[in-house]
DNA sequence: GCTGATCATCAGTCATCCTGACGATCAGTC
DNA sequence: GACTGATCGTCAGGATGACTGATGATCAGC
């Protein structure tokens, strides 16, 4: 029922995953964008601030709030960059790592039952990142 | 590449789509939450603020400034009901139905396009109303 | 007529996103 | 070596959307 505009089916999607997501990341003081920041950081090589804003797609000044947010929790740590001294390299502490490596799974556990309903969730995945032009 | 994060797909394909759907709707004095109330409020039997809210899933305070803006622009009116006068009817003007029913033409058209990439739209959609519950 | 519920509205909060400006730093050029 | 333009991180501020709580008007049930 409802409605069949896309726009309304993405957001309430959205909207839902993102509740959800809340929910099962509060154990660890952590939501999905957190997260996103810690696995941008994770991997591989280390990042300034402005290389995860572009990997997240995420705009230069808000990745400065977020990276604040888990500096002040102890999570990743910020090192002026010793060959280009204007760059903050973003780094997990050891905390971080084991905060983003037990969120981690709870996040695709959680994706996992979020796209149970549908018969072929990988090539719903796929309909998404075609919809992005990857 | 980037990310597959569900949250990350679903946001800039929201994304994606709402800024083409501004740029489409531009010319009607419009963006596409104007048209979902629009939508719902042409949609058959008059409906109060209440009940538009409901439908499209939008908050009982948001809803009211909707309709203010849409008011300013006379594509609809607000109407005291007899029955119950708590409620405001809303009702679209002559006005409103012309830019509805042309405004409605630009989204079918627009959401037809955004979804060319995929081999199968309809399943795509389908897809989001089962992640709805509907 | 009284009580509790409902509708619309208002004020205010919160989070997200974005713009424009700034100092510090870098790279390239003269 | 000094100058120019670009880049990185930061800050202040604006725009938007979502939500909460309170209020007045109105309704329904007793």
């Amino acid at each position: 029922m409802a409605s069949d505009r896309l726009g309304y089916l993405l957001k309430h999607v959205l909207a839902r995953l993102t509740a959800a997501q809340a929910e099962a990341l509060a154990p660890h003081g952590l939501n999905g964008r957190d997260l996103a920041v810690l696995s941008a950081v994770a991997s591989g090589e280390p990042l300034s601030q402005l290389e995860v804003a572009a990997r997240l797609r995420v705009d230069r000044t808000s990745i400065g709030d977020l990276i604040d947010g888990l500096e002040q929790r102890g999570l990743v740590e910020r090192r002026r960059s010793t060959e280009d001294r204007r760059r903050n390299v973003v780094v997990l502490t050891t905390e971080g790592e084991r905060t983003f490596e037990s969120a981690e799974r709870v996040r695709q556990e959680l994706e996992r039952e979020f796209l149970a309903p549908l018969r072929d969730s990988d090539r719903f995945r796929a309909d998404l990142r075609l919809l992005l032009g990857e």
